[in-house]
Parts: structure tokens; C-alpha cells; sequence
DNA sequence: ACAATTAGCTTACAGATGTAAGCTAATTTT
DNA sequence: AAAATTAGCTTACATCTGTAAGCTAATTGT
């Protein structure tokens, strides 16, 4: 095996290492170096040969986050296309994601109001990314003006991504009310954004 | 002076020591305990005096950040009864709050989605107070079906709660943005909420 | 084949942390 | 007036942290 390989595989088990350290009960901030690196199997001094801070390594699991839950909402499209409502599919697909990767999504969720600005910003960076792809999408596929796109998808990806915040800690059956709940009021927000051909004085 | 009222005079000055090191690069959970009874004057183990736990400590913060938000609440309602809209007086008066009391809106913000579940349950009990009184608003004063209200409290709030998280990093002019788009999001809420007098299917 | 690079290791250190033990002095209670 | 309570102090300890210094051994480049 070559050296580049080897040094990429120990990187992957560092990544994993810190991915899998995450909990409910410990944020990424609380995660210690030497843990990490006893986790993914080697010396705390070896992480730096792969990353120069803690820091680097956290912007590192932002990225691949957000990376996942954008493959995630091109593969709820795809579902989309062949079947029902856009908003019940989109919502239901992320849900399944919040809970089959939850540690992945609270530290989005964390992150974003977290205590480092690189890492608000990068988290900000990524859900930019959702707001713009359905901004889009509402553009072609919707009746809402073009200059409200954004503004509502925006309030769309808050109001999902609380959803899915609130999810993290509920059961199954309280689980299905939120989803309930969060289609409700994205229909709502779809209707009331029609409707506003434009955006009547005060 | 009474043995008493000295020992609450320490009490508060634990409890503000704690808010004062409250910033942007600095939640809670990362406060030390002997950080908080130095900036209180007092040594680090007269702190069990007065709380079991830094635990303790966090949700008697997490209470009076809840209480003063109350508060603020109420002043917005004397405000909208001899003045104009209801969604942008209540939006500029949480955002007046937020950014004059940043460290105290920050958090409640960030153990909302903090590692620790007592934590969030009492920020989670506090917001929904808010939803609660809002709910009872909506069905009084507007258009929204009674069934409905509480669904488009929780809405607004978590949309509010958001765009003050948003201001927090915001410049002033950005922040004027914000608001405006926020108004406009709730706006379309009460709008498609109004609208539906029966959900509609699927 | 030899030299250079480098992934990873071991050892070591200085600093911060929470908290236990026991003391003092002042207020409260009886 | 005597006894009990208690707010706060000082000292002490074990533990965990990040990271610097220097070594080894294996891959790489020439």
C-alpha cells in the first residue's frame, strides 16, 4: 500500500473517530484531541500530521454535513418526480436523515449557533446552499413571484430544519406530529407567498 | 446587614459574573466555575454555597433570560395598542432586545440545541411560553382558525427566534434587511394561515 | 543504491480544572 | 450568654488538557 493511501485511510479514521464521538451529550467543542486520536488509533501527536488544529478537523466534518444533505435533497427530488407532494416528500426524506444520521445533523445544528464564527459561517455556507436549490425549484415549479423566492425558501429551510431540531428529541409518534405540523405551516407559508402578488402596504 | 441579604447579595453576584462572561466566543458550557467566583470575588469553593452545580447555576440563567423576554413581551403589547402593526412592532422590539441583551438571547439560543438535555428542556419550556401567549393572541385578534394558532405561533416564533440569531452577526444595515424579511415571512404565515379555513387535502 | 521525506511513536511538561478537608469568624437561635 | 449554624477562606490533590522535542522505520525520489 502506498504512503498516500496509508496517510488518506489514518485521515478517514480520524474523521470517523470524531464523527462517531459525537452525542447527544457532547458537542463538537467538547471533543479532545487525545480522545479523538485514541478513537481513530493513533498518537495525539500524529493528528497534526493530518490536521493543523481541532478547528481544521471541525471545518472538515461541516463540510462533509453539508455535503451528505445535499446528495440527500438531490435523491428527494429524484423521489419527488415519479410520485406525490413536494413538501410532504422533502420533508419526510429529511426527517429520515435527522434520525438515521442524527449525530451528522446536530452538529449542524449545533455549529450553527455555536461559539466559533468560522464555524457559524461555514454551517451558514451550507444551509445558503439548501435556501438557493429550492429557491430555484420554487422559481420553476411554483406559483410564487420570482423576487419572493428566496425569502421564502429561506422561512421553508428554517422552519424544516427546526423540524428536525425538535425531532432529535422526541419519539416516533411525537415525531410524526412535527412533520405533521411543519407541513401544515410550509403549506401555509406556499399559499401566503402566492397570494402576495405583491406585498401590500404596511 | 442580615446574613441573608448578604448571601443573596452573592448569589447575584455569581449569577452576573456568569452573564458577564457570556460572549460570542464563549457559551456556557465552556464557562469554569472558578472563572465565574473569581469575576464573583469569591473563592472558588464558597461557589457550592450557593449552587449545587455549575448546572444549577446555567438554568437559573436560562430562567431569568426567559423571565426578562416576558417582560419585553408584555412592553411590546402596551406599544401595539396605541400604535400600528402587530408583527413589526413585536419583531423590532425582539430585535431592540437581542441586540442590546446579546449575551442573554445567545443563551437561550445556543443550549436551545446545547449537549445537555435538562437544558434544552428548560429553554424548550420558556419558548413555548411564548408560543402559548402569542397563540392566545392569534386567536383573539386576527383571522386564524382557533385550531390553527398554536401551529402558526410555533412558526412565527421559531422564525423570529431565528432571525435574531441571524442578527446577532449581522451588521446594522443587514440587520434592517433582516427584519424586513422577517416581517414579510410572518406576514405570509398569518396570510396562508387566514386562508385556510379547512386544511386541504393532501 | 543512496539520500530525503515523512507518518507515527514515546516521553515530558506546564497549566487549568473540579472538588475534598478543615478552619475562621460572624450571625442566629435558644 | 452559650451553642449552633453557616458564608467564605486556604490548602491540597488527582486528572485531563494541548503540544514541544526528538526518535524510528518505511516509503519515495534520484
Amino acid at each position: 500500500m502506498t504512503r498516500a493511501q496509508q496517510k488518506e485511510r489514518t485521515r478517514r479514521a480520524i474523521i470517523d473517530a470524531a464523527f462517531a464521538q459525537l452525542s447527544p451529550d457532547k458537542g463538537f467543542s467538547s471533543l479532545s484531541l487525545r480522545e479523538v486520536a485514541r478513537e481513530a488509533g493513533i498518537a495525539p501527536t500524529s493528528f497534526y500530521r493530518h490536521f493543523a488544529d481541532m478547528d481544521e478537523l471541525g471545518l472538515t466534518l461541516v463540510d462533509e454535513a453539508g455535503l451528505m444533505l445535499r446528495q440527500l435533497l438531490r435523491q428527494a427530488r429524484h423521489r419527488i418526480e415519479k410520485n406525490g407532494s413536494v413538501i410532504r416528500t422533502s420533508i419526510e426524506t429529511f426527517m429520515e436523515f435527522v434520525v438515521g444520521n442524527s449525530n451528522v445533523f446536530r452538529l449542524l445544528l449545533r455549529e450553527r449557533s455555536g461559539t466559533s464564527a468560522p464555524f457559524r459561517r461555514a454551517v451558514a455556507r451550507e444551509i445558503q446552499h439548501f435556501c438557493v436549490e429550492l429557491a430555484d425549484y420554487l422559481r420553476k415549479e411554483t406559483a410564487c413571484p420570482d423576487e419572493f423566492a428566496q425569502v421564502q425558501a429561506e422561512a421553508m429551510v428554517t422552519l424544516v430544519f427546526h423540524a428536525g431540531a425538535d425531532a432529535l428529541d422526541a419519539s416516533p409518534d411525537l415525531r410524526l406530529q412535527i412533520t405533521h405540523r411543519t407541513i401544515t405551516q410550509l403549506r401555509w407559508l406556499a399559499h401566503g407567498a402566492a397570494g402576495y402578488g405583491r406585498r401590500p402596504k404596511e
